[in-house]
DNA sequence: CAAGATAGAGAGTGATCACTCTCTATCTTA
DNA sequence: TAAGATAGAGAGTGATCACTCTCTATCTTG
């Protein structure tokens, strides 16, 4: 049985499908920043994970649950990824604002974040998609303010009008990242990081 | 001849062409507007402009073409929807920042803005449409320039970096009207308004 | 170890995709 | 007015869509 053991380690039913469920979710991450919402299928995302497409519809009773378990997927990242993005930064940048705003730049640029992008410019048209969503949307949004009062309890934690700052510098790195991608100008992203910066400590002061 | 020309008047062929153009343009913003990027097809396109399939393929070379087109005319009528819409909102808001902000908030909510949203969203995955958006993107900026110039000589017309503060709005208007479709917070448009007016105004200040 | 449950593969289904082809009706031009 | 060009309808094509069905391999439980 060391054979065995080493080549196909045993697994029980629940690990299996544990792991096939997070791959196809990883996978639907994928597809949806590499290829775009419209060209994720349930066929390129089970091939993305390495099953069949049959497989697939074994873990999610349709595609509309596959997108749904990715969206949780990725505002369950969203808050651990925010934290280490500013445990990283924090060496280099003192100032608790512009730590925060760049925090918020780099994480809009993860692959997360693009998938989540894609996913709710769908919802916008597609009904089911935005009702399976909005509680996701909603829980996100308080996750966000217990965590800006957790790491900047000084500055953002006590604004009153923090969620609507947060969410508008989302917006504002959104959309920079579809213009830059048309537009193709490198520096043109640090010039605009520089000016929301400055916007972001003028708002606060007045929020 | 009284009844042909009653029932079905005579047109040229440089017409007929010049109105199905039309009528197919004009469907594929209202389809991207109501049904969304992926599910306008050439077919669904043809179907609301009271054509053949067939037929669309006569007057544009592929799909492509027809988006490219649609996303033309989309730019050529910004311009004149944002004079329109200050030229009506002038008559109750004399501050020209306030002015200038409140009508670029609701033209982000026309027809035309939201299908470019959904072009813009899916050039960042297809690179022939991205390839095909760019000069006519680029246009839009310069012709965004010249119009601020014109009609707010005295404040925005002289920001030096007056583009990427249009830009940078547009973003926050695009973003919100995406939450907002989720969020379903109804007073929460007017209240975000007001905090970008005056985000607006001490941005045109550091400028 | 036997019986039932679950994971996964893979073929099949009807609908829809972008696009082509052919045929007819209308318009233009010599 | 005859001949050629264009507009449009509508059927057809192969690919892909979400999803179902059946069969096998593995795992669990009595």
């Amino acid at each position: 049985m060391a054979v065995d053991e080493a080549c196909a380690p045993r697994r029980t039913q629940a690990e299996r499908r544990e792991q096939s469920m997070a791959r196809l979710v990883q996978a639907c991450i994928d597809c949806l920043v590499e290829e775009g919402y419209p060209r994720t299928s349930t066929q390129t995302v089970a091939r993305r994970a390495g099953l069949s497409q049959g497989a697939l519809f074994r873990h999610f009773d349709n595609r509309l649950a596959l997108l749904t378990a990715t969206a949780e997927e990725i505002a369950g990242r969203f808050i651990d990824g925010y934290r280490a993005c500013v445990a990283e930064l924090s060496e280099s940048i003192s100032d608790e604002i512009t730590l925060a705003v760049r925090a918020l730049h780099d994480i809009t640029r993860s692959n997360e974040q693009l998938a989540w992008f894609e996913l709710q410019q769908a919802a916008r048209t597609e009904p089911e998609l935005c009702e399976a969503f909005r509680p996701i949307f909603l829980r996100n949004q308080q996750d966000n303010v217990a965590l800006a009062a957790e790491l900047f309890p000084q500055s953002l934690g006590r604004l009153p009008m923090m969620n609507e700052l947060v969410q508008t510098l989302i917006q504002i790195f959104h959309g920079q990242t579809l213009d830059a991608h048309i537009e193709q100008d490198a520096q043109k992203d640090e010039k605009m990081l520089t000016l929301v910066t400055q916007l972001a400590k003028m708002g606060a002061a007045i929020m």
